[in-house]
DNA sequence: AATTAATAGTTGCACTTGCAACCAAGTCAA
DNA sequence: TTGACTTGGTTGCAAGTGCAACTATTAATT
């Protein structure tokens, strides 16, 4: 006789959990690139990969930063329209566009990333070194054990 | 002499690691109540509330489970809509409405309730017991670090 | 009792997102 | 080459969301 609804409970479900400390931990840092620069998270993301990488395609940054390629697309053309984000056709696929940072882009970049270094360590202080490493191997844990949204696209 | 961006990487960032893993642990069970009943992710809170805790009232909601109050709002209409949930005056304070679950409320909580409890079961099993539990109280511990939306609203 | 402040809940608006449909450029096969 | 298929990227539309403004009721001040 299988008892009906053993004893579910919200505060220990783990998909609640984890959406509720990424709300909380994001909305900190949010703060940070919304207020200085107007951005959105995604802009944000597209930002620190160029930063971080160089010059790619959107593509790229859809399967690096496993974001959306509609996110990516708007993203970039908001990113563009502020002058952070340059976009330079490719020679070998007329598909594709290079993008890439302006200086101004670039800027931005390193002082956003200054500021996300310093959130960070402020949180990995908080946990503490051995848990916050413990925690940041769990996580990739579990982004792995669900299949990415549209197959990677 | 501070190294203007020592060495940002999005892959190590806590803000950014949280969101991922919460995004693909969502996606898995969202197809569950999204499918089955066309539900959204407040939603589905709002029941998991009324269905663990019986009759309460939307600002309950808002403190428990920490949702802002307009979602709240526009999940209780539509849950209502669906005949799952139902309003009732408080005799005490005439602002108030006590929300409960409707029998037929009470039926999809029963089988959503069951679901997230094995989805849960399996994501503990994938990530192992002693870890789950760590990884739940950082979760914790996380959640609290950053003061919560707008002041508990 | 009369004002004023606070609280529960809803609504309008602007914006981000997801999904499907779409366009254009490349690839593959016969 | 021609046609079928794939791939990079954009766009239209229907939601979901955040925020500020708003209504209605209750609490506090005087």
């Amino acid at each position: 006789m299988t008892d009906p609804d053993p004893d579910f409970d919200l505060e220990r479900f783990l998909p609640y959990m984890l959406n509720q400390a990424a709300e909380a931990v994001g909305r900190g840092f949010q703060a940070i690139y919304r207020e200085r620069y107007g951005m959105t998270r995604t802009q944000w993301r597209v930002m620190a990969n160029l930063g971080k990488f160089g010059a790619m395609t959107a593509r790229d940054i859809c399967r690096i930063s496993h974001v959306e390629k509609t996110k990516v697309s708007r993203a970039v053309a908001a990113l563009e329209q502020a002058g952070l984000l340059a976009r330079a056709p490719s020679e070998r696929d007329g598909r594709v566009e290079i993008l890439s940072l302006t200086d101004k882009g670039q800027v931005v970049f390193e002082d956003l990333g200054q500021h996300a270094l310093s959130y960070d360590a402020s949180l990995r202080a908080q946990l503490g070194a051995a848990e916050a490493d413990m925690l940041h191997g769990l996580l990739q844990r579990l982004r792995a054990l669900v299949p990415p949204a549209t197959a990677e696209d």
